[in-house]
DNA sequence: AGTTCGATCGCCT
DNA sequence: GGCGATCGAACTG
């Protein structure tokens, strides 16, 4: 299995959130295939918290590619973003949703409101809570671990498509959310 | 020191 | 489709 490297992640975060789809998110005996992401830009784009700048927050996104930049949010979740571009320059990519392929009863056991395997990890919250993703992870090198991303044996391109990014209200009309079409997997059609 | 608001989810109707 | 849960970061005064 080879683990994506650094210079993967070195690029612009809409070319790196288009090509994680496919790609094997894994974290201990957990794993699964990414099937949607969202792009954060830096400088002029008022949906990313590194839009206000350099901050103690934000200071994971402007460091160098290939780390984990993990937040809280709405008081109870946690989102996982991979950080693109050079160090020095602002961008990342929002992990939106996977496909589960191992540590399925882990999952379930993190999860148990989830009923179907679809529901394990459909959502940015849902998948860092079934995949035990926590705060103790923001700044993780994701090209060492534990948290690790990897090209699949059958590295085939997948059918994706774009559309605006969810949840936000600013610079909503980008086109930066890539998911890969037709799966069941992912948090919106 | 107080306030606002958010890259969400699950349960309710 | 609507809303409550729940809390930290950033901004205001």
């Amino acid at each position: 299995m080879c683990v994506l490297n650094r210079q993967f992640y070195a690029r612009a975060a809409a070319k790196v959130a288009h090509e994680l789809l496919g790609k094997i998110l894994a974290h201990g005996a957990v794993s699964g295939r990414i099937v949607e992401t969202e792009a954060y830009l830096g400088e002029g784009d008022g949906a990313a918290h590194s839009a206000a700048g350099l901050t103690e927050r934000t200071r994971v996104i402007f460091g160098p590619p290939g780390h984990a930049y993990v937040y809280f949010i709405y008081g109870m979740y946690n989102c996982l973003n991979l950080v693109a571009e050079r160090e020095g320059e602002a961008g990342c990519v929002l992990i939106r949703a996977i496909e589960p392929l191992t540590g399925l009863a882990l999952m379930r056991r993190r999860r148990p409101a989830a009923r179907r395997i679809e529901d394990l990890a459909n959502g940015p919250g849902k998948l860092t809570r079934a995949f035990g993703i926590t705060l103790g992870h923001n700044g993780a090198d994701v090209t060492r671990g534990p948290i690790t991303v990897h090209a699949p044996e059958d590295d085939v391109a997948v059918e994706s498509a774009v559309s605006r990014r969810i949840g936000i209200t600013k610079s909503a009309d980008l086109p930066l959310r890539f998911f890969v079409k037709g799966s069941r997997f992912v948090s919106r059609g």
